[in-house]
DNA sequence: CAGTACATCTCGAAG
DNA sequence: CTTCGAGGTGTACTG
């Protein structure tokens, strides 16, 4: 079977056969159309008519592509019912349900495409949260020389905390670790994790300390973790 | 001119000026190809030979689907440079450069769309926090009876509140709006507000209480909520 | 330009 | 099945 099959300019009719066609025998199927979109689910929206590229895939995902930006205009994620349909008009209609419904009227078709893909192939992502964590707990002295008794992702009532030991001095150390820049919110977080920690699990003369790691901080949110009393060290994250 | 300009099983010289064509007259590009891909930037990847549909927009976005999901496989945003080139071994290579790298290296090329597209329309969605935020402002008793006072984003040394304004008591009132339900963010950045006001704002003998207004919250955050003594108000988007 | 917060967030993993 | 948290989050808006 050929790996692709394309049709340009073809009458409604004939598009809705072919996209039901892909449909039912799982093509990536890519259509190049002027449309108007509605949508109505979580949100609700309808966009005026514009040229637009559709993709419709086997696992139910339906994008609606403009001609700027990584977002789709209009989509349906996986597990839609995806059909065609002709409208009373005379147009092609293309829908994907699930509890919500996002519908493309076509007034105009270039190009419908089905592409019989093969794609076996995994991802493998380097850089995350994961692996810092992991190079902490194998080597906690990139964060601090002396750090013992580290237990990784600690639940306490409050919140689980990312890395929890103690110093070279023996203080409660409370570590979070983030990919990105540190933020306003990563700072509230380790802040809450403090006062908490504090407040329900510290003995008498117990210190506690919390560290923010983070391959960046700007000297704003270095403000704010100094008024909360918390530290920040540079790490990246590879 | 016409909308569409497709080439089938080009060579990768031909594809190649067909893209560098496509890009430099500002066309939505759309290809069927094999491929393997190389990420690097913020992160790291790279995945191995795989049937995919690349597209190329003229702002410089650049995605490569795969057959399944709404996520691209690895993408590159608006802003990027694309070009395409032969390598060593006669491949086609299809990169997007900013500070980051996303090279796609072609084994197969089923297949190239030129999109000549015309999509001026614009998309306008309903169901926002500002609203939200307009409704309690100009009707405080939906979130409790005999609220007064009110400001809308009051800004502090510590943050910006949401709403702030006293109770039928006199008491202070710091209110977070949210149009999703409640996280756990939610509750320990409201929780964080009310630890900084209370040191830095308060009055002597000034009660000060934390309400977290979302359409839901589920029993986890509530405990978390009431740890931190917080409150809850449910209140719809819409 | 950085900082901030929303999003029809999506998506995978864990409980 | 829901819940939770990360993401190369992207995106718009404010100062």
């Amino acid at each position: 079977m050929d790996k692709i099959t394309t049709l340009q300019n073809p009458d409604p009719v004939t598009a809705a056969n072919h996209i039901i066609n892909g449909v039912l025998s799982d093509k990536l199927i890519t259509m190049q159309v002027r449309c108007t979109v509605n949508y109505d689910g979580r949100a609700s929206s309808n966009i005026e008519e514009g040229d637009r590229i559709l993709i419709a895939k086997p696992d139910g995902t339906l994008l609606v592509h403009g001609d700027e930006n990584y977002q789709p205009i209009n989509w349906q994620s996986s597990g839609a019912e995806i059909s065609a349909d002709i409208t009373q008009d005379e147009q092609l209609l293309v829908t994907g349900e699930t509890d919500e419904y996002l519908g493309i009227t076509c007034t105009e078709i270039y190009q419908i495409t089905l592409f019989n893909n093969k794609d076996n192939a995994e991802l493998r992502l380097k850089g995350t949260e994961e692996e810092m964590h992991n190079r902490i707990v194998s080597n906690p002295d990139i964060v601090e020389d002396g750090l013992t008794n580290i237990v990784n992702e600690k639940q306490f009532a409050f919140g689980r905390v990312d890395i929890f030991g103690n110093d070279a001095e023996g203080n409660t150390v409370i570590i979070e670790v983030k990919r990105r820049p540190a933020t306003r919110d990563h700072a509230y977080q380790l802040y809450t994790y403090l006062m908490e920690y504090e407040k329900q699990e510290k003995d008498t003369n117990e210190t506690v300390r919390g560290i923010l790691v983070a391959p960046n901080c700007t000297d704003y949110i270095h403000e704010i973790l100094d008024d909360l009393g918390l530290e920040y060290i540079p790490m990246q994250t590879s």
